[in-house]
DNA sequence: TAAAAACCCTAAAGTTACTTCAGGGTCAAG
DNA sequence: CTTGACCCTGAAGTAACTTTAGGGTTTTTA
């Protein structure tokens, strides 16, 4: 039996999120105790370390819930599971490419003003303010994350 | 002058976008009908490509802002400009760097389960139980998203 | 000319996966 | 017996919108 405290520890991620996950439906509820605090078995640590893996590998809790309720059913064939990852393996794919391209257009853009100029002579704000489409118009990635997630997951 | 309508055209977003961007400040309110509706002028239609620009460069909120403020003083000199969209870049590359040794994970994990088995067996399945640590524990990307944004920002 | 379609408005709530906050019990150590 | 570490709940905050609800206006079509 585990505290959530010592869950956190042992899965190295924030109490608050377990609890969120416990909320969400991902975490079973745990047994209380008679002053109300939580307390887990085993099977509580394995799943939230299955949670955690999947969101470092950056699965949404979406996904996460689908893998999960397939593992909840061991006699079915597992091909779901597969398929389920090639497709956020290409999701990871695109936004790869995606990224990459937008660097490069952010890199030619920054090769426009090597001197310290004005800023109403500056190549830069001026690249910027023009009609044609710069960068990618993101059509692909509907569903990746791009550059500025919210905090970090670190304990 | 243009309309609401004319203007999320003309800049590609949604109009929704466009009023979301006049109240966080960063498109200056419009000239107002006796109706009430927003009449745009080309300065505005300039502004919200610069912005737009900038976000599908994958700039934040926050960025931009600096940007504009930057632009705003003409008579300054442009190294601010040079040291944001450097930063920028370099969380560009992180994020790709990051997400390339995700991509090597999830094809390795994948590789686990070639052959349809049932769930119980899937090795898939089983390496995401374990305790090692898996993919990127991601302490460099506070600032980038990953790989699940919100819906796109298509017309 | 009247009704339907298209366009405009506001304010509030929903999205994701948490984090932070406010306010308050419980427990072990000194 | 009090200080600090730990636990609880519920609500609000985060980013950058999107969606919904509810309601005007203008243009098009029948």
């Amino acid at each position: 039996m585990h505290s959530i405290g010592q869950l956190a520890k042992r899965v190295e991620c924030p109490v608050e999120t377990l609890r969120y996950w416990e909320k969400e439906g991902l975490l079973p509820t745990p047994y209380r105790g008679e002053n109300n605090y939580r307390w887990y078995q085993d099977s509580h640590l394995e799943r939230a370390l299955f949670i955690r893996n999947c969101r470092n590998l950056d699965m949404s809790l979406a996904e996460i819930r689908q893998l999960l309720s397939y593992k909840d059913q061991p006699d079915i064939r597992c091909d779901q599971v597969n398929r389920l990852l090639d497709e956020h393996i290409s999701h990871v794919t695109e936004r790869i490419a995606s990224l990459t391209l937008l660097k490069d257009t952010l890199e030619s853009l920054r090769q426009r003003c090597v001197t310290e100029k004005n800023m109403d002579a500056c190549e830069i704000l001026v690249g910027l303010s023009c009609d044609q489409a710069q960068g990618t118009t993101d059509k692909c990635s509907s569903h990746l994350r791009g550059a500025h997630p919210g905090s970090s997951r670190s304990i």
